[in-house]
DNA sequence: CAGTGAGCGAGCTTCCGCTTGACTT
């Protein structure tokens, strides 16, 4: 780092040199002119100068601040040379994170400072205002844009004359020229909306948070929205963990149909299911007898419709279920594709799209697809909350139906376009046919539903779906029959069915209910998923999928056959499910603060917030309706609760007759045997991950005392079989080899321990290909998961093709190195 | 990158919402 700072001032120094010397000084002998004494002194004159160099030459009329560099670029476009745009990035002012910085003696006068990252922009924005005839604050029309525009304005010390407020919802030129032509004044009443959020938010979390410091453990967090998506992540187990399973036998039946319009299958269903095996026997028995003659045939019209343009909140929700992306991946690839101008602000809750737009994708659809297939629509937004600064989530360049660039980039901005597209276009137009068929001796029915497309619309180009796992197999096209008409069943089958309890969360999933709920914002959503995560309140779990058996009984010819037949269920990965802790700290909460984490809450203050916008109502009082309780409340909870671990008793070892508990530790849940009390020590045993503190079972509890178990010796060295954080592992020599999925440390024998450890050491030799020691660190040659590889620094760099791993010399690594820093810094 | 869990007591942790840096015409 030191070094950094010397080098930069050297360069520094000789350009100033080369530059200020020459013209100055052309007489003297360059390497005797400036003594490293004044090199600091010269170097300052220079800055200054050329600072105000700088602001000379850039002196616009007009200054427009925005909160995005990307947008001030495409905006400085539209504007002109009068125009000089610049971006805040974001807010630029916020309460101090060391201290709680509301004075609540004081009407809760809080206290700013300017954010450590944005003095630099400050600084710079501070000198354009003074030059410009003219600075307008274009940040966003919403809460935190007024806000934005205000701490600019207090912070630039603006001038009230020269100082215009404006914005605009799309970023095309006639939005911009008319937003430039109707300025107003910074709306204080938004501004003291945004106040009361801010603080609001702080006042939650800075009071909240130290109460489960001195009650549950330390370090945790709680807050107005990361608190109810673990009470929502918890809750749903719960639902989960009480589903009472219920069983019920399924008919379906395949007709054939053999007439003068041709060969096909009807495949029909029963009316009824039945709860009991007997009864479906009875009925395929009887069934041998039966006559099956269609009773009558419907057809009806109908039709779907598009889904809205995206938000950031049903892109989340897309790119989870058709890419497999998690919500921050998502929202990583669509910053850059917005920052490559290809798609418009990501960040947005609403489905809106521009004129520009909806002409553009008239365009496109119409030469494409024709123009039956155009149908012009605005969509209006259901998510509670919404504020709307922005356009949905749309390709730029609606003309561009895909882009250069990497997989994912590609993946995301076709999903993009074709939403969008698809937004645009006709509905799509389908007949349903119901044929329903009589039983000769059972009142019951069998039901067929076909389903035809008869223009297809937006369904060229784009299908919604769902979070439902198992859809139904889909209904096709039904074969032509006449009413009367006698069916043969090709066979019968009634096959036992089990009721699905809900679905765990996805990462997606549950942003999708937050948004339900109006809490959190699209800039937050996957910073929220990020804290709960790192807190540990929920996780990730991997869970195989188990056998399950069901019964399959099957009429064919004239005989009922039954058999039971076997189904892989319940595999999940990326699934949410609640850890111990945020078990913990939601039942605390739930118990103490039920105010802070009901799922109304946000959208009450949410009310309060409109009407402070309003001018109905005075923020700090609005604040103050909270505080005093809340505050109180925090007092009581301090003095009068007890620290909590989630303490249950298991029972009664049958070794030693001490009661088995299991608690929250220090370190995540444990086991014990014995207690504090006793003479001897009790004995401690971590729960494994897909273990929980409410239900583990004695026998679970005690296993987990069989580890660490010694497998035995070698070379008089102890070989030692445990589970730790990442899975099962050996220790030997003081060394760890995972034991991945092959091995259970629990029956682990002497000589397939050994064996790991030799595949291990033989794998570390094969790793290591070469190496160089160089100035800066050592440059590796290594073999990964994914082939050979460089490792520089803590970063790894791809060998381009064609080049031998084994024969790379320094230069070569050196030239990979730069080049791949090159290509990544741009 | 893995194992721990007595008790004492420094000094620290924490919120939500905007936005992406990075030094010279």
């Amino acid at each position: 780092m030191k070094e950094d700072v010397s080098k930069e001032r050297r360069h520094l120094f000789d350009s100033f040199k080369t530059r200020f010397q020459k013209k100055y000084f052309p007489f003297l002998d360059e390497k005797h002119f400036i003594l490293p004494l004044h090199a600091n002194f010269f170097l300052k004159l220079y800055q200054a100068y050329y600072r105000w160099k700088e602001s000379f030459y850039n002196m616009s009329k007009n200054l427009v601040i925005v909160e995005s560099p990307a947008k001030a670029k495409t905006i400085e476009k539209f504007l002109g040379k009068d125009y000089q745009v610049k971006s805040s990035f974001g807010h630029i002012r916020d309460l101090p994170k060391q201290e709680l910085s509301i004075d609540v003696e004081n009407n809760y006068k809080p206290t700013y400072e300017i954010s450590p990252d944005k003095k630099k922009i400050i600084k710079e924005l501070t000198a354009l205002s003074k030059s410009a005839e003219i600075v307008w604050l274009a940040s966003d029309e919403d809460r935190e844009g007024e806000a934005i525009a205000w701490h600019l304005s207090e912070t630039l010390k603006l001038d009230k004359d020269k100082t215009k407020r404006i914005a605009f919802h799309e970023i095309t030129k006639p939005a911009i020229e008319y937003a430039i032509q109707n300025p107003r004044a910074i709306d204080e009443n938004l501004v003291n909306a945004q106040q009361a959020r801010r603080v609001l938010d702080r006042l939650v979390g800075y009071e909240l948070s130290p109460v489960l410091w001195r009650k549950v453990k330390p370090a945790i967090s709680a807050g107005r929205v990361q608190s109810v998506a673990v009470r929502l992540v918890v809750e749903r187990e719960e639902e989960i963990r009480h589903f009472k399973q219920e069983i019920y036998y399924k008919v379906v039946a395949q007709f054939i149909v053999d007439n003068k319009f041709g060969k096909g299958v009807i495949p029909a269903e029963l009316s009824q299911r039945f709860s009991t095996k007997e009864e479906a026997v009875a009925f395929l028995q009887s069934a041998i007898d039966a006559t099956f003659t269609v009773y009558d045939i419907e057809k009806k019209p109908g039709k779907r419709s598009p889904a809205p343009p995206f938000t950031t909140s049903t892109l989340q929700q897309e790119a989870s279920r058709k890419l497999g992306f998690s919500v921050s991946k998502t929202m990583m690839i669509a910053q850059q594709l917005y920052e490559n101008g290809q798609i418009t602000y990501m960040r947005t809750d609403s489905v809106n799209l521009s004129e520009l737009a909806i002409n553009a994708a008239k365009e496109v659809i119409t030469n494409q697809f024709g123009n039956d297939y155009f149908k012009p629509r605005q969509y209006q937004t259901k998510s509670k909350g919404a504020q709307e600064a922005h356009e949905a989530i749309r390709p730029t360049y609606l003309h561009n139906s895909e882009i250069e660039g990497m997989q994912d980039h590609k993946k995301l901005y076709n999903l993009i376009w074709k939403r969008t597209v698809a937004s645009q276009m006709s509905d799509a137009k389908l007949e349903k046919t119901t044929i329903q068929i009589n039983i000769s001796n059972n009142t019951l029915r069998f039901t067929a539903h076909g389903e035809v497309i008869i223009f297809d619309g937006f369904l060229k180009v784009y299908h919604e779906s769902t979070d439902e796992e198992n859809s139904e197999e889909k209904n096709g096209l039904l074969p032509q029959v006449v009413k009367g008409e006698e069916l043969d069943p090709k066979e019968i089958n009634a096959t036992q069915r089990f009721t699905q309890s809900p679905a765990r969360y996805t990462e997606a999933s549950l942003v999708k209910k937050m948004e339900e709920l109006g809490i959190g914002r699209p800039s937050t959503y996957a910073p929220t998923i990020t804290t709960i995560l790192k807190r540990d309140y929920v996780q990730k779990l991997l869970r195989p999928a188990v056998s399950r058996e069901y019964d399959f009984i099957q009429l064919k010819g004239n005989s009922v056959k039954a058999q039971i037949k076997k189904e892989q269920i319940g595999a999940e990965k990326d699934k949410l499910s609640p850890t111990d802790m945020g078990i913990l700290v939601n039942n605390f909460l739930m118990e103490y603060f039920y105010n802070i984490i009901d799922y109304n809450f946000t959208a009450n203050v949410e009310k309060e917030f409109d009407e402070i916008a309003e001018g109905d109502m005075e923020w700090t009082s609005m604040i103050d309706r909270f505080y005093k309780p809340f505050h109180k409340t925090v007092d009581n909870v301090i003095e009068n609760s007890h620290h909590v671990r989630g303490e249950r008793n298991l029972g009664v070892d049958p070794a030693t007759g001490k009661s088995v508990i299991v608690k929250m530790g220090r370190f995540g849940s444990i086991v014990q045997i014995g207690t504090a009390a006793d003479e001897e020590k009790p004995r401690y045993a971590a729960l494994l991950k897909n273990q929980s503190i409410d239900t583990i079972i004695l026998e679970e509890a005690l296993e987990l005392f069989r580890l660490p178990r010694v497998i035995g010796h070698k070379d008089n060295e102890e070989l030692v079989a445990a589970i730790g954080r990442y899975g099962p592992y050996i220790r030997f020599e003081g060394k760890f080899y995972s034991l991945g999925k092959l091995y259970d440390p629990l029956t682990i024998t002497l000589e397939e321990a050994i064996e790991v450890i030799n595949e291990k050491k033989a794998g570390e030799v094969k790793k290591n290909i070469k190496e160089f020691s160089t100035d800066n660190g050592e440059i590796k040659v290594l073999n990964g998961r994914y082939g050979p590889y460089i490792s520089f620094n803590k970063k790894n760099y791809k060998i381009p093709k064609g080049l031998d791993p084994q024969t790379l010399i320094l230069e070569e690594c050196l030239e990979i190195i730069e080049k791949t820093d090159k290509e990544k810094g741009k």
